[in-house]
DNA sequence: GACGTAGTATATCAAATTGATATATAGCAA
DNA sequence: TTGCTATATATCAATTTGATATACTACGTC
């Protein structure tokens, strides 16, 4: 699946600008399960346009630039019910964190401990966001299941990182600072 | 991170050829965290070939290819304890499934159930591979946390998959042919 | 015995994608 | 007034993917 049927997804649900569609991967909804650069989105987005698979509404705003709103067409909507009928890749998991932590013994203490920190914040990051949509979810739905589902793996690494804390030689919980931020 | 360091770490512990190493990311040991090409693989060895940070020895083998068998040098060992001392990028997950799942009202029931099932068979595969590696790791070893660390998230999803089945309309458990397999 | 398929092994390349950077404007803080 | 953050579009070199080519063995099957 690449970038151009990944936009029309998200296009499928509300008109976005690229810059939106960035921060939708980034931080949204769709952060815990898709990857996208500007890089992509934006020629993705022309190609459409010149596809008629997508169209735009110009809004000047006062005082910030251009807005390029991008609305799904009604052939941008055959396209994607095409593309939703094929056989999914198989997913695709790439951790740096747990590269590094395969070499531990290697490592000064101090940045295993920082890296592991890191890695703790942003699972937490993580799972902060994917509880703040919860709410706004109708049971049953197809957002619904994919919440749950990164619900339940980011849970799971969470609570085997707290869980391995003393095999690898690391302090107990750093009395949770995230608290104070 | 870049390939050339990604094969700098598997030929940390041991050498391989090229094709090994594909063959690590792709069913062995590391292939639920890593991902790499061959078109990738074969020039990140080239190079460091000739950066010193790897050396050959070509064995001709009988009635195979001539095989390359790449060991790192301790100029490369220098270079991947450096790599392992930058701060890892944050994970990325990929999952068309998921994306998929998203729309799981605007797909034939037979196509979600089609779907639902291969990922439930990718899932449980990753498990089996996950759990044959386990029993050859020293406890606290990196190996053993990241072995952990894959079993925890890989079983949260299966059980996730499992309890979700009815919210989506399908239909029990297909009586394990798996076992019939 | 020919034919297809799977496994071992290296290698290349067009196309897709990343990650960084450039440009521009507003608001806020030091 | 200098720097930082946010909004917003866009480009591009470098990296990476995914497909394909080549070549030989082995195994099944028709």
């Amino acid at each position: 699946m690449n970038v151009r049927t990944l936009c029309l997804g998200i296009l499928a649900f509300d008109e976005a600008s690229g810059y939106e569609i960035k921060k939708a991967v980034e931080d949204g909804m769709f952060s815990h399960f898709i990857e996208a650069s500007y890089g992509s989105i934006y020629p993705a987005l022309t190609q459409m346009l010149a596809d008629g698979l997508v169209s735009v509404r110009e809004q000047a705003q006062e005082g910030k630039p251009l807005k390029k709103a991008y609305s799904i067409t009604e052939a941008g909507r055959r396209a994607l019910k095409n593309s939703l009928h094929e056989l999914p890749q198989q997913d695709k998991f790439k951790s740096e964190f747990l590269f590094q932590a395969l070499f531990r013994d290697q490592v000064d203490p101090q940045h295993l401990e920082a890296v592991f920190n890191g890695q703790m914040e942003y699972l937490c990051d993580e799972l902060a966001t994917i509880e703040e949509c919860r709410q706004s979810l109708e049971p049953g739905s197809g957002h619904a299941f994919v919440n749950g589902y990164g619900h339940a793996v980011v849970s799971a690494a969470i609570q085997y990182m707290e869980e391995s804390r003393s095999s690898l030689g690391l302090p107990r919980k750093p009395i949770s600072s995230d608290a104070a931020e």
